[in-house]
DNA sequence: GAAATTCATTTAACATGTTAAATAAATCAA
DNA sequence: TTGATTTATTTAACATGTTAAATGAATTTC
């Protein structure tokens, strides 16, 4: 039998368009309430954190950077025309006046529900489309990907520096 | 047994974050070559094309724009970067004067064969670390996604509106 | 063959990504 | 307790993403 040659693919470029074929169907559900990508990722995360006792004044945005997977810099304009479109409101921590805590408005709430089910239902429509197990497989795979992140390498690269 | 629940893991999240780690990896070759991830796209797209015949006069930016997965007016931004740089050439297309023609200059070609055998490495790294089945494996899954994107859903919400 | 249309790209305006520097508050150390 | 250091966020500067409108050149239509 002969050997057939491991073709690579451009991984990055694959996730991308990945991503993209994902973000087209949610897309138009989020432009529908005035959202943009990153604004529906903050609300998302507020969401989740809505009815925490720990969060009653708001999410430090630091836990909103990293849970939205922004950065710094880019959640602060992003917060800045979200508390414009009265999306959230922003405090200083009572504790660290070093934080900024974030909450989102009862407006932002409405939508984090409404914006859900859609979500809820875009995963049932990919799950009968591509099959429960093959998306099992994708999520194992991506997370096998994501932890070469830190993988022995690395270290032994900045062990070098 | 008890039916667990399928829990299902922001798919477009971890897309975005496996596109990360695997760029965590080859972004420093590209940095120490002064390439921001666009201009490797395009070189990359430009190489693939250097020693082809009808590509002798330079290729269509349209086509480096679908091949490098950039919009046109992000393009435009970053050839202007690139020419600046001496990566590459811009001129009007002989055939058709709507058109712009790009090429790699002699740097800009030196680059991608340089860079070629890093991200070559990284592959066979990844190879290795990740396992050659389940790389293939993952092709074929982001594939499938990809695939949803033009799916019989689309064409029915459209005739809708 | 001139007007209308289509097509390829760029410009414009604004949102986001990215790095480094600045700011400001908390913590540490002497 | 002051001064140095660390930590959380913002500002600044520039690159890129995104949509709509403008530009300029082919094509079509009559």
């Amino acid at each position: 039998m002969k050997q057939q040659a491991f073709v690579h693919r451009n991984l990055p470029r694959l996730l991308l368009q990945a991503r993209e074929a994902v973000m087209t169907h949610t897309r138009p559900s989020l432009r529908e309430h005035g959202l943009s990508d990153q604004q529906w990722r903050v609300l998302r995360v507020l969401g989740e954190h809505a009815n925490s006792t720990e969060a009653a004044e708001g999410l430090e945005t630091g836990r909103v950077a990293r849970e939205a997977f922004l950065l710094g810099p880019s959640l602060t304009g992003v917060l800045t025309r979200m508390e414009r479109d009265g999306l959230i409101e922003r405090s200083r921590c009572s504790q660290d006046a070093r934080r900024t805590v974030v909450r989102a408005t009862k407006l932002g709430l409405s939508k984090v529900a409404k914006l859900s089910e859609a979500i809820e239902a875009h995963y049932a429509w990919m799950e009968t489309e591509l099959g429960k197990q093959k998306l099992a497989q994708l999520y194992q795979l991506l997370d096998a990907v994501i932890q070469l992140e830190t993988s022995p390498m690395d270290e032994a690269v900045e062990e070098m520096e």
